[in-house]
RNA sequence: UGGCCCAUGGUGUAACUGGCAACACGUCUGUUUUUGGUACAGAAGAGUCUAGGUUCGAGCCCUAGUGGGCCAACCA
């Protein structure tokens, strides 16, 4: 009866206490604000579905805002790759927006800062600059140029805008205070000039604008209730806001500036330099490749979109550092295919399995079910004939009583087929097992209803038929890092630890019925774990990912 | 020789100032099971970084300390 109200987070604190004073309903608008530098992984997941997750809760716009103020790294094909991700999450942007739009603006509003005296062209070069700027315990000294006359800014500016003076020549600052103790209140550049083709405004412009002079200006322009952003960007928030001010009038609506913490995965890096690096040095395949923490990554190793919302949902939202755990991740894919991905049978690792007293050349097609979680799923017919795969590690010669599969003399049921009892073993020169005989109970046909059938047994192996399975590739990942945190080491670089078995490529083989199955199809190969069809599988050539093992407590014991 | 942010079980988050701190993951036990999966039932595990203070009462407020993070890119 009475509901449990799920607490608010601080962000959401916040807005309710905005809703309170200062904002109305209508007021709110959020964005997600990527720069189109490489591609999207899991920590921007996070940050997508608290924006946009907002936006449903409060039913505001969110705008998808491309921060395009730096031609020397971005590239159209992180757009249409960053766009996809977010459409592929879930998400609708209200808009689609990109700083590059407000290039004019911003420039009209630098040259009106120029005009009140709140901006200079400084000529002098990037060291000086830095060299003049203090450090945090020692404040800066003023440029030379400090107090250069309006007109002689404004011909700069200008000339500096069409490319007439050379790329490192100038720079437009902000006049505010060079003995603050914010460092990004020295002085801060807002333009540089590039003679760079820009992917989007190709080369009308020879200045391009700062993170600092272009983001809040965008919320400004855009109506921004909210801008959330990572904690980093907290000194940022008194230039944000000196910025805006600067721009704006009197009973403007003003955009808020409010961070929270990154979200850090367990055993991998999340952080696009790094991430370049493991596709540049060729440790991954690509940007998606399956270990990737990327959201292209996670969608071909076969996550679903739901189960990146829920690990969103789940780890919340805070301002302290965080390593979350990968576990969690992985149990929220398995909760999700749990319900949704149907049962089929592979062999990863096979080892021949001999019925003697089964017919030569018989074949069977038995019924088995779907899905055991989804009675809608129906069933489907699997063959069965006297010489099937089975997994190696499935037999034992000789076990204890806690292993509870096939060994000599011991009974074990074939998934939706019959009990078998272990006979013998064939081995090779090396000792090496090649066949298991075994004898099977007719009359104990699963779901033939038969006395024979009911009986308890105490494990039930999966299988396929060998002349009737199919070869398949299949790609077994494990953490691409064998540490928790291999980006927190003081003096090891991150690549030392990664993980050289984070991709085993094995042939195994799987059901018949699987011979079509697209890529990206999901399946659960039973007691194996979650499967994908990756982009490389093909008709005559499978090729399976695995998403995640099943949660394995034999394992464990062992 | 600075400024700012943070500090709750192994991990991630909760807790309207007031009944020996809750939820999820993980761990461990059982039950069910033709997946050693799922489901179900249960358990262990923190007394909230430390020291003071305010208060009848503090995880929540104040002060100091300690620990961690951020800040000196013509990156975002």
């Amino acid at each position: 009866m009475i509901e449990e109200k799920k607490s608010l987070n601080f962000i959401e604190q916040i807005i309710e206490e905005d809703l309170k004073s200062t904002h109305k309903k209508d007021d709110l608008k959020f964005r997600f604000p990527p720069e189109p530098n490489g591609y999207l992984h899991i920590g921007h997941a996070s940050s997508i579905c608290l924006n946009f997750g907002l936006g449903e809760r409060y039913n505001a716009p969110v705008n998808l805002r491309f921060d395009d103020t730096n031609p020397i790294k971005e590239e159209q094909e992180f757009v249409d790759a960053i766009k996809e991700d977010v459409l592929w999450l879930g998400f609708k942007w209200a808009k689609e927006c990109y700083a590059s739009d407000y290039f004019q603006q911003l420039y009209d509003w630098a040259v009106k800062m120029i005009k009140d005296g709140d901006a200079y062209v400084d000529s002098q070069d990037s060291a000086a600059i830095a060299e003049q700027k203090g450090t945090p315990i020692k404040p800066g000294v003023a440029s030379p140029y400090r107090e250069r006359s309006v007109e002689e800014n404004l011909e700069l500016f200008e000339k500096m805008k069409n490319g007439e003076t050379s790329e490192g020549a100038h720079v437009l600052r902000a006049k505010i205070d060079m003995a603050s103790s914010n460092m990004l209140m020295r002085d801060p550049i807002m333009y540089r000039s590039l003679h760079k083709k820009h992917h989007r405004t190709g080369n009308n412009w020879m200045i391009y604008p700062m993170y600092d002079w272009a983001h809040g200006e965008s919320d400004f322009i855009e109506s921004i209730s909210h801008s959330f952003c990572t904690l980093e960007f907290l000194p940022h928030r008194e230039l944000y806001n000196w910025f805006v001010k600067k721009v704006s009038k009197e009973g403007d609506f003003i955009p808020k500036q409010r961070e929270f913490a990154r979200r850090n995965l367990s055993h991998t890096v999340v952080s696009k330099r790094k991430l370049l690096q493991l596709v540049e040095k060729g440790i991954v395949s690509a940007w998606d490749d399956p270990r990737m923490p990327t959201i292209s990554g996670l969608r071909r190793r076969g996550y679903t979109p739901m189960s990146i919302r829920k690990f969103a949902d789940t780890i919340g939202i805070a301002k302290r550092e965080n390593i979350i755990d990968a576990s969690l991740l992985e149990f929220c894919i398995r909760e999700d295919l749990n319900k949704t991905a149907p049962r089929v049978m592979g062999v990863l690792d096979p080892v021949k399995l001999v019925i003697t007293n089964y017919e030569e050349g018989k074949e069977e097609w038995l019924e088995t079910e779907n899905n055991p979680e989804d009675e809608k799923a129906g069933t489907r017919k699997i063959p069965f004939s006297k010489e099937l795969y089975i997994e190696r590690e499935d037999f034992k010669e000789e076990a204890n009583r806690k292993f509870f599969r096939l060994s000599l003399g011991k009974e074990v049921r074939l998934k939706s087929a019959y009990i078998i009892k272990g006979e013998s073993v064939v081995k090779d020169e090396n000792g090496e097992i090649t066949e298991i005989h075994c004898t099977y109970d007719p009359k104990s046909k699963s779901g033939s209803g038969s006395e024979e059938s009911l009986r308890k047994v105490k494990g039930t192996l999966h299988w396929v038929s060998v002349p009737h399975a199919i070869e398949a590739e299949i790609r077994l990942y494990d953490r691409l890092f064998n540490v928790e945190s291999p980006d927190s080491d003081k003096e090891k670089d991150f690549l030392e630890f990664v993980n050289p078995d984070s991709l085993k490529v094995i042939n195994g083989f799987v059901e018949p019925s699987l011979e079509g199955a697209g890529v990206a199809e999901k399946f659960q190969f039973q007691r194996m774990g979650y499967f994908c069809v990756d982009k490389e599988s093909s008709k005559g050539n499978l090729v399976f990912n695995r998403t995640v093992a099943l949660r394995d407590s034999w394992a464990k014991q062992k």
